[in-house]
DNA sequence: CGGATGCTTCCGCTCAGTGGAAGAATCGGC
DNA sequence: GCCGATTCTTCCACTGAGCGGAAGCATCCG
């Protein structure tokens, strides 16, 4: 930046971040006056920081609002943290979709939380709460359970020294939880019963590369009481082609 | 930008989004010296962007290399490129998907070129040569013939102008294929046989919404000469159910 | 029509950004 | 281990891109 500021320091490309960050889940289309507001920016500034944002395709004009910009979407893509995993595991979660009708995930850990890098649900699958992109607490979540049991000590420490309720089914106990874990890490598998939405169970496994679990993919039905080996069977052959797929890569 | 610099007149902006334009299908990974090559930027101010970048979350630094970070893979599914069509049309492409195990598509028409917003395959599907983001001839392809047949007149007749060959089949005489988009119109679906990739066929149908040809899904599969009618009817269902939630969204 | 709201433009000022040069780090061949 | 090549990191005098309050314009709504 130069001269005139009310903000010494601040750099154009933290400007720019901020403007975007002024874009989520719950603000996809944004008048110019509230992009500056919520980047925190003199309107004028905000006015032309977006005006040469739209020019580089990273944010377009609609009638009243600007959204994000193709160009983002574009260069999203590539991320690896998008790209390598869901690539290799698409067509595995496809065929366990297109065999169980039920909604599949693919997920990694995200510090203290599970991050959805892919969904795939049908019209009849049980609705979940669960998109891609957003982040789910790793001790109710069938998928973030699995990430969990293989975390490091000090991220499961941390985890687990505060349990937040989702349902009245949602685990608090850290020692109780802390079993299931051991358990998860021997039978090769994770299950929820309600602990994360209601009428929403899971089961998960996870996925390794070279050696070390790398994410986890489930999927959600609405019980246990059911075809639940028929669907562990699907999740650990899916879970081990994606592996196999993931070790024949180079190293990351 | 300030002083010194050896291209006057460009922006911080600019040079942030030539930073980001380095990478691409091809070029997922770069070291700092690529970027800066690729951008067409001086070491030194390469080498500060990117770093202003990483601690963005924009880019995101690997062993050896840079790649595009998860900030921009989370703003980019916020683009209504995205957003709406795909979230919208998703769970009725997983059951079509699941229907038929065959590659399933949406796309839309960018200019004279289809763009695909996404797609589906099994391991068993038909390989093609689309993927998410990419972007392929309208005359070849079937998603790009029914986008074709609803386009309007000038660009119908730009692309006619220009028919590339891309395998033996494809047609690239414009009489020959103004007499299909008709076709197209009539019976509101497209095929295509070998025309974009030889053992590839393809079935597509329009998406509507508020009247008006929003996009296209389509199906790959080895050949039209089976089941041709039960694939069609699964596409039609479809994209009524997508083109009907569509239509009850706010007009954008 | 008039007030409210949202936006667009202006331009003197200035500091964030610049990049050649130098130095450091790493790599690979011998 | 040494040395040359390659890649990267740092420095800082210089300067022009960026700034934003104020003014003006556009749109909406009662």
């Amino acid at each position: 930046m130069a001269g005139n500021t009310s903000t010494p320091g601040a750099t154009v490309a933290g400007r720019i971040m901020a403007i975007l960050g002024a874009f989520d889940d719950h603000h996809p289309r944004l008048p110019l006056s509230d992009i500056a507001r919520r980047a925190d920016l003199p309107l004028p500034t905000a006015h032309r920081l977006v005006g040469e944002l739209v020019r580089h395709g990273a944010l377009a004009r609609t009638d009243d609002d600007y959204v994000i910009g193709r160009r983002l979407w574009e260069l999203g893509l590539l991320a690896p943290i998008a790209s390598t995993l869901r690539e290799t595991a698409a067509p595995f979660l496809h065929d366990i979709h297109a065999a169980t009708r039920a909604t599949v995930h693919l997920a990694v850990r995200d510090g203290h939380q599970v991050l959805y890098l892919e969904r795939m649900a049908g019209r009849d699958s049980v609705p979940v709460v669960s998109s891609v992109g957003s982040v789910l607490p790793l001790h109710a979540t069938g998928v973030g359970k699995v990430l969990l049991a293989h975390a490091p000590d000090d991220v499961r420490r941390g985890v687990l020294s505060s349990l937040p309720r989702v349902t009245p089914y949602t685990i608090t106990q850290p020692g109780r939880l802390n079993e299931q874990l051991k358990q998860i890490r021997r039978v090769g598998y994770a299950t929820t019963v309600e602990e994360m939405s209601l009428g929403a169970c899971s089961v998960a496994t996870p996925v390794h590369r070279h050696g070390q679990v790398v994410a986890a993919i489930g999927v959600v039905v609405p019980t246990l009481r059911r075809d639940r080996g028929g669907v562990t069977a699907a999740l650990h052959v899916a879970a081990q082609g994606i592996s196999r797929q993931l070790g024949a890569l180079p190293p990351a």
